[in-house]
DNA sequence: GGGCAATTTGCATACGTATTCAATACGCTC
DNA sequence: GAGCGTATTGAATACGTATGCAAATTGCCC
């Protein structure tokens, strides 16, 4: 029944001409808070139906300058955390009335370009993971009143705003963890070498390390570019024909690579976890619970960051301004499961 | 260095000031394929970017009624495969210039109200994959010439377009290596009961089953939701205990179903995999390809399904109008790894 | 240098809604 | 019923860009 060739576009003209009402009253009837009758309202509701009226939202953020769009930039993708943040982000900006834009940039090169092409369509917001952004496309944003907040990264020398979790402390909960497992001879899978979260976990947990007696040389440091493929395939290599002995732990910087490096261990190089080796992850995403891994990690608390990230759009939106250097840090904790072998 | 209260916004108009222009001419000068002279473009260009200009998309939207936005809604996050899809969206929308708007509804409700709101923010066009629409929104969509187009899913008496793969041809793929592997007592995990996508999957593979001579009665049926989870507990739950006999082959109906399957035999069950319970999937994500399942899948062409999307959404955009209900099948392939035995 | 076509330019307007302002209607009190 | 404050209403304008049109400029050939 549809014609294809209907170029007719329905708008607020259209429904105060069926209803007998001026454009105003259209908009206002539309306009929560708006002063205007409820017989009016009513009336207008009804064209509008009849019509079925969309309001243009194009328009009305050209005149209000908002455009209830967050825009949310990954870096990794394929990292099923980030994924999860992106679903809190969309599903708890859905009910607020907000839409977002998704982009995805390579982690080491910088998020500029996708900033400048949002920053055209007026988002409220911009949302950036596992990627770079230079301080001159930082202060254009916050000069035009759009928040940018680092989610569980932070760029020195920037203005933008940071939400993010303990990653120094979480390192250092999983360093404890194989202390007092007795591990002695350490292995750590880490991730992109120009993010500071991997940088800071590995850093608590080397940290922890040498704080308890552990020698430098005792810790060998496997790059694993933060996916599953490239962990699994360094620990091998790293380990592969007795290249050097495997070590009593490893500590996969997340939990997709500690997957990788489980999965590496045990079918690749025949080891036993956690009898030969023991692995601990972090971020504790639902796959490192499935039975294969059963994997002892840090969690982070992605709820609470994904609100702390929105209360800061929010107090944006309502204050027309931006809050310059905001900073959040959420507490990190262990969950104990199999890869490491619980002190008795 | 960045002020926090400066509300002054960058036009067309204080660009075409300094460069001592008109107003046209700096849009002209954003405009590839305009007419204006190489000296002015360089002019105002020179301008625009001493004044961080950046083009307002939502005005330029407004006028041209072009969003160069495409809005994707997802009905299941959580299956890996939706993942991948939307990341090859996203990566090949941007590349030609456009930015994606992400949703996610519920599978089992409408995403008519996403789709109404997108409707105002006059997208190019809207994916949907594994979600249900009105034919009622549908109508609405194609009558304001925005293309809709329903990925790997159909729904009957709807003028939406369709690009999917062939669902049941590849249950026929999987029912005939189970044949050849010489299964007798299978077991299928369904996924979402509203969706073509599983039922067609089911028809074809039941269908080839039948022919083989196999008895109803040696096929059985289990919900999984199409989650990891509920797919695991199923199985459980159908053959603790020896509630009933294991079957010699378990079709997942897609890829993390067929891997809950898996954990459940194998981790729960303590039965082995392939000499023991054979198990096929449908998608290849990379997820099956990992050492704990070296799935045995079906494997659908993303990148043709997703190009053939966008030629869609091309032609709209170009023609300014929706051919309606075109529909493109998608061939699938069989893909051996370990979790079917061979027939030698 | 004259004449003509092709290119470049600016003016004015349109896109569809939100909002200010003045005007009108309404509800009360006395 | 006069007078006053409040709630509704519509006309007009602004948001920032794209584009049709006419005017102006350029290039070219003889």
């Amino acid at each position: 029944m549809s014609s294809k060739q209907n170029r007719t576009r329905v708008t607020s003209h259209d429904v105060a001409a069926l209803a007998g009402v001026s454009q105003s009253a259209v908009s206002r009837a539309f306009t929560l808070g708006s002063s205007i009758s409820d017989e009016k309202r009513e009336r207008i509701l009804e064209a509008a139906r009849k019509l079925s009226y969309v309001p243009n939202s194009i328009a009305s953020s050209l005149i209000t300058r908002r455009s209830k769009t967050i825009a949310i930039i990954l870096g990794n993708i394929d990292n099923p955390f980030y994924i999860l943040v992106l679903k809190a982000f969309i599903e708890k900006l859905q009910e607020s009335g907000r839409q977002v834009f998704t982009f995805t940039v390579d982690p080491k090169s910088s998020a500029d370009d996708a900033i400048m092409r949002v920053l055209g369509y007026q988002v409220d917001g911009i949302v950036l993971t596992s990627a770079q952004i230079s301080t001159r496309t930082t202060s254009l944003c916050l000069d035009r009143g759009i928040p940018i907040i680092l989610f569980n990264r932070y760029i020195p020398g920037s203005d933008a705003s940071v939400v993010r979790c303990d990653n120094v402390g979480g390192g250092r909960l999983l360093a404890e963890a194989f202390i007092k497992a007795r591990a002695k001879r350490f292995a750590i899978v880490k991730g992109d070498p120009m993010g500071t979260t991997s940088q800071d976990r590995v850093q608590g947990f080397t940290e922890r390390l040498l704080e308890a007696g552990i020698a430098r040389s005792a810790i060998q440091e496997i790059e694993g570019n933060s996916v599953y493929d490239d962990a699994c395939k360094a620990v091998l290599q790293a380990y592969a024909d007795g290249a050097a002995p495997l070590p009593d732990a490893i500590f996969g910087v997340n939990d997709i690579m500690a997957m990788g490096a489980i999965d590496a261990i045990r079918h690749r190089l025949g080891a036993r976890i956690p009898e030969d080796v023991m692995i601990g992850g972090f971020d504790d995403i639902p796959e490192g619970r499935r039975a294969p891994y059963e994997l002892t990690t840090i969690r982070q608390p992605i709820d609470e960051m994904v609100d702390e990230t929105l209360k800061i759009l929010d107090v944006a939106a309502e204050e027309g301004r931006v809050q310059a250097d905001r900073h959040h840090l959420a507490p990190t904790r262990l969950i104990w499961r199999k890869t490491i072998r619980r002190p008795t």
